[in-house]
DNA sequence: CGTATACTTGCATTATGACGCAAGTACGAA
DNA sequence: TTCGTACTTGCGTCATAATGCAAGTATACG
């Protein structure tokens, strides 16, 4: 494949080969576990609600099995999303508010960085490095 | 259930009730768009790109057959995230730059205001809706 | 008109994931 | 040590979705 390195990809095929922060920061990963309704539904009680909670309390939020409930914090935690803290046999669960606004965050910056590189790399930008992955 | 207006909810179950912007702006239709890596990858070639590009041009990024990716940006454009406009026989896809930045953005300011909200809420805050939806 | 191009749609296959139930583990209390 | 609580894990079922191939539609071009 022809390597770009100097000038803005001219092609989408030609951009694949390209590696920028949006790269990294578009997770598939965060975003499954964002992506079902029970999920989301829970998250959003947990983060509303501000205190750390156990998985049976979270499981009021909603008509579920308790393992359903379960399984759905452990991912949430897995992604990143939310913190796990056993103590004796509960386990807390808390949002990690900072962590999440700030991965949204840079997204945006890196979706928005896509736009202003034309504009800096017609004025002898960063380049465009190799695709490694 | 208790219904509760002008305090913050005490356990997520009562924060259920509660409607709060993180409600609207965590909406999984915009994961579940950007939870498949295939979708994902073809996202990313388009913005790092930065112009729109035929399906055909978008395809040629991954290993995947014509039909699936005509799918996978269908589905992107669905959720918001891309803009299609069709000319001729030819249609052109492009990413929403401001659209996506903006409700990554909407919803961190969401997520954040539920920790700023404690403070806010003890010294006479905007109260706790109830649950419409 | 016929043909090529650009994409979409139908369909079968396969993979992934959500769910509930039941059983299992881990810990605390009596 | 026995029981109850809090959660996790195994497993079967069902639903959703990703994929490729083949056929279909729509448009341009000669």
């Amino acid at each position: 494949m022809t390597q770009v390195r100097n000038r803005r990809p001219t092609s989408p095929k030609q951009a694949a080969a390209c590696c920028r922060p949006i790269d990294d920061r578009l997770d598939p990963g965060l975003f499954k576990a964002l992506s079902d309704p029970t999920r989301v539904l829970l998250l959003a009680c947990l983060a509303k609600c501000g205190r750390p909670s156990t998985v049976s309390e979270v499981a009021e939020c909603c008509a579920v099995d308790l393992s359903v409930v379960s399984r759905h914090l452990a991912l949430l935690a897995d992604a990143g999303v939310l913190d796990a803290r056993k103590e004796g046999r509960t386990v807390w669960y808390h949002v990690r508010y900072e962590e999440i606004s700030q991965r949204l965050r840079a997204l945006a910056d890196a979706i928005e960085e896509c736009v202003q590189t034309r504009a800096r790399r017609s004025a002898g930008g960063t380049g465009c490095c190799p695709k490694t992955r």
